[in-house]
Parts: structure tokens; sequence; C-alpha cells
DNA sequence: TTATCATATTCCGATATGCCTATATGGGAA
DNA sequence: TTCCCATATAGGCATATCGGAATATGATAA
């Protein structure tokens, strides 16, 4: 029941539905996840650790960078997953962050381009 | 996007959740779900008020009773429910609740009885 | 070693949430 | 009208949550 419960209270913030749409389509860093939402780096850090946390992340370091990738193991978080992304038109925020992230690679680049 | 975001908070309520699968069964007045749940009289009300406002319940008067059912438009909310519903198993508190609620005549004859 | 970069963590203030107790409201009965 | 019952609301307290700023950590490069 509580992690049921603690499932809707991760689902029930923008900044995590934000984050957890994105790594539904594609693993990213930090730094790109921070890039393409304009969400400060700490509170990327923080909103990934508490999905880490409750199991629905996994990280994988990759050179300098650490990618998060969903970890959807629980059936009714695929679906809600599902649903919201099947519908993604009805909320643009998420659909402009999916539109930028089509460009994470700048993310990166424009760090190295430095 | 507020409205998801508001419907997954509703979501992340033991008391709430306890009260929708409820009404998810059937319609009951304040004082069946009190009697049912021990949740205390203005707690049940107040849950009340937050699922009306978001148009997810809509009561009814019966006599001296106010009935409450639940008002599934929304689709997600309904999938939602309906898993959790079929998996009430896995939550004794809720299949617990829903075992009260058939002898929920009772709540209201007690009273009446006195 | 020191410097740098990506990420994580801590601290803090603002706000939201949940529950309790007490009380208000509104309808029906006496 | 007054009383009673079911329900609603208000006030207050404790706790949770979120975000920003500052700082810590850990790996790698110089």
């Amino acid at each position: 029941m509580n992690k049921l419960i603690n499932y809707f209270k991760l689902l029930s913030d923008e900044t995590r539905l934000r984050i957890m749409v994105l790594l539904f389509h594609n693993e990213f860093c930090v730094c790109q996840i921070t890039g393409i939402t304009g969400i400060s780096q700490p509170n990327v850090s923080k909103h990934l650790a508490r999905l880490r946390d409750m199991n629905l992340v996994k990280d994988e370091r990759k050179e300098q960078y650490t990618f998060y990738s969903l970890n959807l193991e629980e059936q009714l978080f695929i679906n809600i997953l599902e649903d919201i992304v099947n519908n993604v038109e009805e909320y643009p925020i998420l659909r402009l962050d999916i539109e930028k992230s089509k460009a994470a690679a700048r993310y990166i680049e424009i760090k190295e381009a430095n």
C-alpha cells in the first residue's frame, strides 16, 4: 500500500513527471535533462535520487556522465506512463521537452565546445 | 497538466484511496464510510469535498443522508482505480474495507436503533 | 598534487497537506 | 419555534514537500 501511495506521490509533481516522460523516450544524463528542461541541476539530481530510491530509475556511468534510464517493472506504473505519453499532445510542456530532447546531444556538445 | 497532477495528488493519500475504492464498489453516505473505515467524520467529509471539487464524485441526498458515488469520466483515472481494485488482495486495508462494506447498512441501522 | 567537470548533498525558507477538536449549517421532526 | 441528526467547515498544529544557493564528492586531466 505504501509503495502504491509513494508511486502516486512521485507522479504528482510536474518536475518529476517531466523527467520521467523524458526518460520514457530515452536515457539522459543529468546535464542533458537540465539543458532540455531548464530545471536546475541540483533539483534534477534530487528528483532522480528519489526515483532511484523507489527503484524506478537506474543509473549508469559513461565516461564523465551518469546516464539515467527508466527501470520499468511495476505494471501499474508502466500503464500510467504509457497513457500519459500516448496523450502527450494534451500536455504542451511534456511535448516541448520531448521535442527538445531530440537535440539532447547538444547539451553535452555545448559544454565540450568550451 | 495541472489536472493530471491533481489526480495523482488525490490518489497519493491512503485515506482518500480507501474512500475511492469503497465508492468504486458502491455508493455510500458519510456515516457509512466513517463506520466502515474508522476515519473520523470531518476527515471523510473533507476528503469527499476535495474529490467533489475535482468532479470525481457526485453526491445525492436521500432522506437524511448524503450518498456519494464515483463520477468516472476520466479514462486514466478509471484505469488506475480498476487496476487497484483488481489487485486488491495486495492491499489488506482496502480488502478489509470492502469486506466490511458488505454490511454497510449496519452503519445506518445502528444509529436508527438508538 | 591541483584543477576541473559532472553530479550529489545540505541547509534553509516558503508553502502545502493531513488530522484533530470544536463549531457551524441545514433539513426534518416534535 | 426548538431539538436532533448528518454533514460541512474553521482553526490550529505537526509534518512533508519543493526549490534555490551554497557546498561537497568523486573521477579525470594537467
